[in-house]
DNA sequence: TTTTAACACGAAAACGTTTTCGTGACATAT
DNA sequence: ATATGTCACGAAAACGTTTTCGTGTTAAAA
């Protein structure tokens, strides 16, 4: 077992300093080409690689960024990280990562046990429970110990840092006006309840949409679910909840959903009551994820471009790590990400 | 802006050495109450937290262990990744992640990149491209230096690792039973080309049913996709070879499919020659997927129990690290995590 | 021959901890 | 009055780097 060797080592070895073998090792004009090539000969051989945990010490920068997510088991999320990753990479970051299970508490606790040293700045989308509870606290300590925070999808205004949202609203408003061109009258929406930021800004464009094509917003047709639960867990509970929904209300010729799975359960729904779709009921998620894809038929949605946010997260972090030095004044920027309407065959 | 506090600066404030606040914020029976009293209430009033770099390079540990996985966009990966993360947090361990990305060499810079002390010990599953050049320096290189290592799912057996595998072989045996029980007569297999280990043992599960069985095994029957481009990349030409494949052999009754995809692909490929699932065709995948609880129908699956190996892999690693102390001769062991058949609407 | 400058290297501090050991002050025992 | 012991604390080393500054040696310039 030849465990890593260090400059130490190294300078006892060869009868040197350890100043003189970090010098020669970084090729310092001080050092004599002589004793120079000695030393690179010699660190080569014994694989030397310089400690990091040393230079983070040292340097007090880990290159580490922190990811603090709800969830990983899902395909948002994960394409996130995936685009995380690839820049941090890109640019010489490591990446680190906490999932807070929608829990305010492990979402506090891991960004604590992160902030200590561990990394140089966060990268989080919120709990729902932090989203409830409007506790922010956490968020706000760690930015006042001076470590920068790039918030994604689900942000709030009241933090002051970088965002990287997607526009919400407008992707909503889209695909509500998509199915109104296809020839909807009576459009459901599926949505969550309103203490989560998306889910309220998809609403809002659904509801923005109806009524500046004049269709009047009925209540009866706005189904909000519960979201603290896990998804998989209340499927069955959704199931009922939209057949009672399409059962009370049989004119229904469109759905627009504000995530992946409400929509599918709504194909499926119909399905079983029936109705085909698209010929019978037209149907619109919202989301990145594999399950539209390759649901049957496919499902039309608004793409989020989670990767792209991932990326851009991550550049707007590493950015404000590596311009730290100029203390110039604090400018935050909120960038918003497109959506995009990918339209397969759940809509005409 | 409120940097963190040190232990100099707290005895600085204080006007005492920083042994005695180190020692009095641990409680130490060296330094008197009032003294301790009046450092603990001036630490807790500054938030006093240890630096966790500091700390890392005093004890030689890290408490952060590395996952290094090929995909982090699928589900089988991220449940794993979740399952190592719920016990190293329970374990007071963080996770570091690296993607390959299936790319040797990014495999290779990934782990070297963290191996310089930025953990205590990989959690690992090949990828594929180093399946293929079969090069696992990097491995033993690794291992040679004292950092431990448990590789899941892809694993090569002449690394010695603790490793956490699924009962690929058995798990696949199993479902093709369950398709002869079901009175299937004719089995095609979809599955990919043999360096993928677990590709390899799910081919022979089939083939042992099949003959165990007394059932012909015919080579036209068996489908070996190249695994090397991205699935969905090479979804078109999945789909149209198996559209081949079900066409030159119209007997066919039953699939066997070594993952997610090729399943779905195999019902979708049925569904447009007017085959029904299950009546006409039973298909059977190999995952731990969403896809085929969503699909229509249901996709009955092999269930890989993720999570679990995840879990498994993480105590496996951390029990391994807290009992580098003792010397004992090395001993390694393979858990075998055993599949579960979750039978939905793909069969009878 | 003396001064100056370049050269090649080493000592030491610093990053933030923990921990061992030493020591001065005081009280108790002889 | 001296020896012994306890108490409460500080100095310093160590983890592995980088970097500034100091210094001894040699060669060139005066």
């Amino acid at each position: 077992m030849n465990r890593k060797i260090t400059l130490k080592q190294i300078a006892k070895e060869l009868d040197v300093s350890i100043s003189t073998v970090s010098k020669a090792l970084k090729d310092s004009p001080e050092i004599s080409d002589d004793t120079k090539q000695k030393i690179q000969a010699f660190a080569k051989l014994y694989n030397y690689k310089p400690n990091n945990i040393a230079l983070s010490l040292k340097n007090r920068k880990t290159n580490t960024i922190g990811i603090i997510i709800p969830e990983i088991v899902h395909h948002f999320f994960s394409k996130v990280i995936r685009g995380v990753e690839l820049v941090a990479n890109q640019r010489g970051y490591n990446v680190i990562i906490g999932l807070s299970n929608e829990s305010f508490s492990k979402e506090v606790i891991n960004m604590e046990m992160l902030a200590n040293g561990s990394i140089d700045g966060f990268i989080i989308s919120i709990s729902k429970e932090t989203q409830q509870l409007q506790d922010y606290h956490h968020l706000t300590a760690t930015i006042n110990q001076g470590m920068p925070i790039v918030m994604f999808d689900r942000v709030v205004s009241e933090i002051e840092c970088d965002k990287v949202i997607v526009n919400d609203f407008n992707g909503a408003k889209n695909a509500v006006e998509k199915l109104i061109e296809n020839g909807c009258k009576s459009i459901a929406l599926i949505t969550t309840k309103d203490y989560v930021s998306v889910g309220k800004l998809r609403t809002q464009g659904y509801i923005d949409a109806l009524s500046e094509h004049n269709l009047t917003l009925e209540s009866n047709l706005m189904l909000k679910m519960d979201d603290t639960l896990d998804y998989e867990e209340h499927l069955d509970l959704l199931e009922s909840e939209i057949t009672q929904l399409f059962k009370s209300n049989q004119k229904i010729d469109g759905v627009f959903a504000v995530n992946e799975l409400y929509a599918l359960s709504a194909m499926k729904v119909a399905r079983k009551l029936g109705l085909s779709v698209p010929e019978d009921l037209q149907v619109i998620g919202f989301t990145d994820g594999v399950l539209s894809k390759h649901a049957t038929p496919g499902l039309t949605t608004v793409s989020q471009h989670a990767q792209q946010m991932g990326e851009k997260a991550a550049h707007l972090l590493i950015d404000k790590l590596e311009s730290e030095n100029t203390d110039q004044e604090e400018e935050y920027q909120t960038v918003v990400i497109t959506t995009d309407l990918v339209e397969r065959e759940s809509t005409k």
